[in-house]
DNA sequence: CGACACTTTTGGATCGATCCAAAAACGGGG
DNA sequence: CCCCGTTTTTGGATCGATCCAAAAGTGTCG
């Protein structure tokens, strides 16, 4: 309708248009508590009957806020990713803040590249799942460019050097093994990842941990490969094939042990009575597949809000104390790794 | 290691370090051809050497493009949008874009304020996956602010006003239909959405029409409902049990085929044999489902590549004529519409 | 050697907001 | 009516790049 190229209304017109100068307009803008009610509200008034449209990018040169956060994730087509990515969203949402988002792929190269680009755009911070390998001295490069930054889910080095938010996959594979032992089962297989990174380490660590506590320990037993639902399935008809085959697997993600109860049901074994299967993330998927899957919950929404959360506190407070948040991780418990699979009742 | 907060760096202090003038070291960081070799490498030295950052906001202010593109998707937890963003954020990577990314969870309100964001923050192009109801005065707006806008996916109104990438779900739908009648199928019916958006009018039409073609106009029968898993299935059992059951189902999308596909096992039916089900995306899942799911493959990744390419060329071409890309959504035929499911082979 | 075309480089103005120190307006008490 | 402490408002400087028209440098040729 309108269309006529005209001009753009800067906070120049709107001071002329309301009669006061430029910078109460600004102040007006920043909803700051120093403009008297009748002056706010004349400048408001201005501002929308010119038009008026914010230049965020004007402002970010003198202030060096910039309202938005970066975001970097392996792999966004990943469900889990997605609804970690929702959590994040919803909450930067509620506080104004608006996302940039980037998949690494897991490369270190594309991850570099993005985090330069962040950097370029000045992003108030930055929620970061780390690529494998990623050195720490990437991290310590971000703080020293006087960049938050929260690692998701994975953190690297031993223990996260900075602001962490993850699930406790120790304690939840702890509890898996604890449940399949209670069932009697003792030939326990991990099915984890290939890469070495703190979310795998953990897996292994709980996994090592519950399988000693058990007198388990010579019947401990890590297979490593690709963690896709195909491999999932490869894998475990591999294992059960063998001579020494597992009653039990606990596998590193959803897919992983979906893939699992394919081979399961292909070598016409019944999941739960012959075999037990455990996945980790409690995707939507797991509750509905045939038989219903047990799974550690990750929570992935959570942990996003919680992060989005957590970098809209430490921009508040740069300096405040490092925080480290844990979410529990649930084992939920179904079909696929009771013996006795009357009823699916699941627990909290 | 370093970390003394000294002063940023800029382009002056490039210069007087390169011994030449702001406005040279500005033509470098352009990649201007105007620069002489010797020049451009003794500047690009002394940025390295002294740490320079880019600095977009300030370069914005003046240029107006910010090299950031916007996108609205209506749930990014769900995998087929997380396929689509892969896409996206894969071409523009490619182009030196940055995406900023929304969720609009099918709001209007929502909408609106990540695009009021959009507009602040100058984004030099939108990808829109338009919410539920939106009226085409909110795409003439965008248009009347002169921000290039791509719709994806859906497009409000009976035909897109501008550039639009989607796949054909008419041709799509007529596939499937002409592939279930000369399977012998006559009582065919569609599980459709309960909104009223273009990609729902799509597969409604290529419906009628394929309906209409077998002269099968009386059978014809929609169901409309929402569009979850377990919607699927219950909507699918409802049916079923019906005096007038269907012998095949065309779903809106996988999620609630493979809804219907557990409401067939819970029945004690054979999909494919006992009733026929076919879904639209053709997500990963579809093929591991058991029985392996027939379906309309959207591939979302390739509709979130060409709507990010045809951003980028809009951007470089704002007048230039508008795209209608439609890609070809084939008919995957897996075991789940194969009266004999010997074999599962998948046709291209 | 000077005119001319062409390539490189340059300084000043500019984009549109925020910051800051100081000025103006206000209000109440003496 | 003036003084003084508060509350509001203000102008100029500033952030760090780009744009542009003009100046400087280079080379060729008659």
């Amino acid at each position: 309708m309108v269309s006529t190229a005209r001009t753009r209304v800067t906070l120049k017109d709107i001071a002329a248009h309301a009669g006061v100068s430029r910078s109460t307009v600004s102040l007006v803008m920043q909803e700051s508590e120093l403009v008297a009610g009748a002056t706010r509200k004349r400048v408001q008034e201005a501002a929308v009957a010119l038009g008026y449209v914010y230049n965020r990018g004007a402002a970010t040169l003198r202030s060096s806020r910039t309202a938005t956060v970066g975001v970097v994730v392996h792999d966004i087509a990943n469900p889990f990713f997605g609804a970690l990515m929702a959590g994040i969203d919803e909450t930067l949402q509620a506080a104004d803040y608006i996302p940039f988002l980037a998949s690494s792929g897991d490369s270190l190269d594309r991850q570099a590249r993005f985090l330069a680009r962040m950097r370029e755009h000045r992003v108030d911070a930055l929620l970061l799942c780390p690529a494998e390998e990623t050195p720490a001295s990437s991290i310590e490069a971000i703080a020293d460019w006087g960049m938050p930054c929260i690692e998701v889910m994975r953190h690297v080095g031993q223990s996260p050097l900075g602001d962490y938010v993850g699930a406790d996959l120790r304690a939840g594979v702890i509890n898996a093994v604890r449940h399949l032992v209670t069932q009697g089962h003792r030939r326990i297989t991990l099915l984890a990842g290939i890469a070495d990174h703190s979310a795998d380490r953990e897996r292994l660590a709980g996994y090592r941990h519950a399988m000693h506590e058990a007198g388990l320990d010579e019947l401990a037993s890590v297979d490593r490969g690709p963690l896709t639902r195909c491999a999932g399935r490869e894998r475990a008809l591999a294992l059960l094939r063998g001579d020494t085959a597992p009653t039990a697997l606990i596998c590193h993600n959803d897919l992983v042990a979906l893939g699992a109860l394919l081979a399961l049901s292909h070598l016409g074994l019944h999941a739960g009575r012959d075999c037990a299967v455990i996945g980790v993330d409690d995707i939507e998927e797991a509750a509905l597949a045939e038989p219903a899957l047990s799974s550690i919950a990750t929570h992935p929404r959570a942990i996003g809000r919680n992060a989005a959360e957590l970098a809209i506190q430490r921009i508040a407070h740069p300096e405040g104390e490092r925080q480290r948040i844990v979410l529990e991780a649930p084992l939920v418990i179904r079909a696929s790794s009771r013996i006795s699979s009357a009823v699916t009742q699941e627990s909290t």
